[in-house]
DNA sequence: ACCTGAACACCGTTCAAGT
DNA sequence: ACCTGAACACCGTTCAAGT
């Protein structure tokens, strides 16, 4: 039953998990499922709490410090991005956060090891980890709305051009900013302004 | 009827409007909502026309092209977290990265201000812009979920506490994080890391 | 111990019928 | 032109009743 539970979030999104089509789907009274489980919030707690049990460590690569601190930021976006439905079940309990403990564990190692200690260190960790929880985020809005004809601002750029603004830099707002690359900029600019 | 709408919505947020309550308090039938305005997509279209009408320009503050870039990603963040209803809606309809529009084209000047051309202009806008946007994107989600008990990090580092990482860095990750604090920070290190 | 049927209180939406 | 009532197809949840 959980793992027809994740099928559907894993189909549709946590959005598409009802607790009516999956009992149909199990050819079930939906009465039967609240026996078992308790309702659709405890039902999300147990695929949570199995979502955070078998999550992986991280192990960083690169040989400078900043490469490795990089690569593990990097490593927790692809993680979640990978597979969003994971991150949608625990943030819908609440337990979003969790997801990217290991990954801060791994951080801090790393930050010691490029000579930072106490709050510099710690600072260096926050600001990474809520730089990739900020763009996950982001890019797990943007799949909700993916089938929606969104209008980005590039249109805006288009239509409405500022007249006093440099025509080289409004022809590079017009073009599709590609989420990975803004995001890998900042976090070079980010970690190596911190280190 | 419009205002009704957003009142609903000012009070608990897109998912508290329903057709249905919104026709209870009109003192009418539901279906003669959907004469008027076809429907609850077409209601926030036009909820969200009216709020992109009434967007405010931004005007930079400081003396150094640096803080005043900031100021104005300050300011942007500032001005969504205070009225979240107003991005809520725009993203609703598939419509919130027009919300930054002004603050975009603010942004643009300043970093022509501050002397950078063409890529790395528009680099510096897209990397600021993005930062605010992530950054907004998961303060609104904080907000949604207010209420639940959320496990954070903090209490990770308390009751799984790695060995091999300094104590001063784990005492630093219990505490609470600020979400205004680390994104102020990490403005300010990239900012200066761009210019 | 496990499951069902029926009910309750909700949704968004449509549409023939009224005025 | 404007509004209603009734209906349709959905929700989550509860609970007495069955086996």
């Amino acid at each position: 039953m959980l793992d027809t539970a994740l099928a559907m979030i894993e189909a549709g999104g946590v959005g598409a998990l009802s607790m009516r089509k999956l009992a149909a789907e199990l050819g079930v009274a939906p009465s039967s499922i609240y026996w078992h489980v308790g309702g659709r919030e405890q039902l999300l707690g147990r695929l949570a709490d199995r979502v955070l049990a078998d999550l992986g460590a991280f192990v960083a690569s690169g040989d400078d410090p900043a490469t490795r601190i990089m690569s593990i930021a990097t490593a927790l976006r692809a993680q979640i991005m990978d597979h969003p439905s994971r991150l949608e079940i625990t943030a819908a309990v609440g337990r979003g956060p969790a997801v990217s403990f290991p990954a801060q564990v791994a951080l801090a190692r790393e930050v010691a090891a490029a000579g930072l200690e106490g709050e510099a260190a710690a600072v260096a960790v926050r600001d990474v980890m809520f730089l990739v929880g900020s763009y996950v985020t982001l890019g797990l809005n943007r799949l909700d709305r993916e089938r929606l004809n969104r209008v980005s601002t590039r249109q805006l750029w288009n239509s409405e051009p500022p007249d006093d603004v440099d025509p080289a830099v409004i022809a590079i707002m017009r073009a599709q900013a590609e989420l990975d690359e803004v995001f890998a900029h900042t976090l070079d600019v980010l970690v190596h302004g911190l280190l």
